[in-house]
Order: structure tokens, then sequence, then C-alpha cells
DNA sequence: ATGGTTGCTTAGCAA
């Protein structure tokens, strides 16, 4: 089984490369953030003819998220559904061939000391509630998407000017950590414990020639998955050419 | 020196 996780950064614009990456890697599923679009503009019928159905929680302008299947996904669930009133829709959940996937968008936070970063923050905190009342660690899920926080140093490719930022921040550090605590593994840094490898790049200031990337983007498997996981890697070739999202996809495969 | 780009929506926000 082959999951990947993709911030698409609008799936309207990035249809097109989206449709010739499916078709190139042929992943079993693939979570997708940021479509900023409204269901009823989501295209169901291109994703369909590629073979693949959708389940998606969408909203318009900003977030939505999305998980892409060839196999029918089961018991849909959008957001984190607990007692906030919280209109932005960052996370949907699906059962696919007895496999639990969970899709996430965690906030950006803007700038540490805001509003966004005390949402951000909170966000995570709820995270880790829902996985404790829908799941549990021994079953089979796996937890994917824009995290918006490196794990560690080894993830930033200049620490030294991401330091302090919403994305390396100790507190976000310790709210991811948090979360991959629950019972997860980040398959990416089982197969690459060097790290050096990115999944972000800003489209400002020549970040991607520069290779000034950080990895924000993960895959996370519980044991029963992670025991079978046997490659992970982000194809950097899609932050390359024509409209690249700012994130490339990253993929993990896993036995069984 | 505090810069720069993209997408959605149409000048301002979010990333």
């Amino acid at each position: 089984m082959k999951i990947g996780t993709w911030n698409v950064n609008s799936i309207r614009a990035r249809q097109e490369r989206l449709l010739a990456w499916l078709r190139k890697v042929q992943p079993d599923v693939l979570c997708v953030q940021e479509l900023k679009v409204a269901d009823e503009v989501f295209p169901y019928e291109p994703i369909r003819e590629a073979g693949y159905h959708a389940a998606v929680h969408g909203q318009k302008t900003y977030n939505g998220v999305a998980i892409l299947s060839r196999n029918e996904p089961t018991n849909v669930v959008c957001g984190l559904a607990d007692e906030a009133d919280d209109p932005q829709a960052r996370l949907i959940a699906a059962e696919i061939d007895a496999t639990h996937i969970v899709s996430a968008y965690v906030p950006n936070g803007h700038v540490v000391g805001s509003d966004k970063y005390r949402y951000k923050l909170d966000w995570m905190e709820r995270l880790r509630d829902y996985l404790n009342r829908r799941f549990d660690p021994s079953g089979r899920l796996v937890l994917c998407g824009d995290f918006n926080v490196a794990p560690d140093d080894l993830d930033v490719a200049n620490p030294e000017s991401w330091a302090g930022s919403v994305l390396c921040h100790q507190d976000a550090r310790d709210a991811l950590d948090n979360i991959r605590r629950w019972g997860f593994t980040d398959v990416f840094r089982q197969h690459h414990p060097e790290g050096g490898i990115y999944s972000w790049w800003d489209y400002r200031m020549l970040a991607f020639p520069k290779n000034d990337g950080l990895r924000i983007d993960h895959v996370f498997a519980t044991e029963p998955l992670a025991g079978r996981c046997t490659s992970a890697g982000i194809d950097r070739e899609e932050r390359k050419g024509h409209k690249p999202s700012d994130h490339a996809p990253v993929i993990a495969q896993f036995d069984n």
C-alpha cells in the first residue's frame, strides 16, 4: 500500500499537475491539503476519471482537505467534531482497506505570540484529544498532512534563520511530539535519520533554488503499519517546473 | 536592508 500526502495550495490551480502525478506515482491513497474550494466546486469528475474516489471537506478560499483513494472510502468523518466552534476545514478521516486514514492541515500560526499561533497550539491539542476519542494506537492508522512544524533542526536547511519561527518554535515542536507520542512513528524519519531532506520551500527569496527548505509534511503511522513501512521519500521533482505548489509530496510504502 | 511570491478574489488576507 502506497500512501502519500501533498499540500497542493489550491486544487484548481494544481489540477493538471495533480492528475499527472497520480498517473505517474499511482498511490493507493493520497491525503491532500489546502484545496481552497467549496465542496460543490471540487473537481470530482477528472479525479474519478483518473481512477480515484474522493472524500472531501472543502472550504471556499482557505483550507480544505481531502482523501483520494483507489478503493472506496467508508466512515468518512469531517473535522475534529469537538466542542469548539471552528469553521476552518482542516481535517478529514476515512477508512480504506481496513486502515484508518486522516488528512490534516495544521494551522500555520503566522508569528509566535499571535492569536493565530495560540489557535495552532490549541488545534494540535484538540487533534491529540480527537485521536484519543476515536482511535487506538494498536490499530491500523495513518495520520498524514501538512503539520506546519519541522520536528528537528535536521529538518531545516538553515536552522539559525528559522529559529523561533512558528515552524520551528519549541512549543510547536512539543505539540507535534505530543501527537507523535500518542502512538505514531514518523516513517520518513525512520528511513532517513540523517535529515537534510525537505518538503516545503517558500515561493519567495529563491528559496527552492537555494534549497532553503523545511520538512513540515509528515506521514505518521501506528506500530502495525510502521513495522511494515518499507520505504519513504519526498518527490522534490514536483517543486520544479511550471506552477508548482510550494510543497512537494511525501510518499510511504507499506507491505500489506 | 526587515526584502520576496503565489492564490483567491478583486485590495487584502493567508501562507
